[in-house]
DNA sequence: CCTCTGTATTGACATCTATCGATGGATGTT
DNA sequence: AACATCCATCGATAGATGTCAATACAGAGG
């Protein structure tokens, strides 16, 4: 059981891993460990319901309470729930609690990184 | 079984629309289509053998045969060939047959697309 | 102190996905 | 024509993932 938890978090570091390496895709060779990161970042974004929750909070200049955001989709609270926490995990999301509820908002640096991972020639023009 | 088959080429097709529609993780709100559809594009970068095979690509003037990716990984031959398959019918990469030999290339418009969707401030500034 | 409400966690389940071994089709080569 | 090589497809399997119902937990108010 120590086991379990233990690989568990390990887990969850991996992945916040992902986002401060952000190896360019078109950069310079990738090695495989920064290919388990960058691939990481994108599996964060590879769900239609994490699409649309980072589209939400792009969108929103405030933080936006969780019960708001439960009310767009058609999905179990638990579920939302268990989506903000992947995007949180990977950097995306910035969470913040006041009182009973939970404001989320974009990390907008996470999404530069974002950018300037895709970015056609990122490194060198060879 | 014709069902069967009929649902496989919807799905591919699905994953073709990705690339074509593109729509901006931070501009206006997504419904829930493009949600999916930005999710599929990102889905073919969320593995890291997927990750290294853009990346050698995007870091190859020339077209790459197949032979030489198998080299770089420790992956069978058919593993390989799934995931450049994926990433074909995601529009990031470009196939193409020369005798008994496969090639493959990095389609540069999709990495713009790609860049395109993850900036900051797509649409507007609000 | 009890209850209500908003979130997170747990456990279970179905589906998806990465991987492999075996096979098949196509293209050269002897 | 027989054979070897390259690559894709098929079938099977283990592990990851999305979803829900049930539960736990924390803060607010009675």
């Amino acid at each position: 059981m120590q086991a379990l938890l233990q690989a568990d978090g390990r887990k969850e570091l991996a992945q916040l891993d992902g986002v401060a390496c952000c190896a360019p895709l078109a950069g310079a060779e990738i090695s495989p460990q920064d290919a388990g990161a960058t691939a990481n970042l994108f599996k964060a974004l590879a769900d239609p319901t994490r699409v649309r929750l980072v589209n939400m909070l792009a969108n929103s200049a405030e933080p936006v309470c969780v019960c708001e955001l439960n009310a767009h989709f058609d999905l179990g609270q638990p579920t939302i729930s268990h989506h903000l926490k992947k995007l949180v995990l990977a950097g995306l999301l910035k969470r913040e609690q006041r009182g009973t509820w939970a404001y989320f908002s974009l990390d907008n640096e996470s999404l530069q990184r974002l950018t300037d991972m895709t970015k056609p020639r990122g490194g060198k023009v060879e």
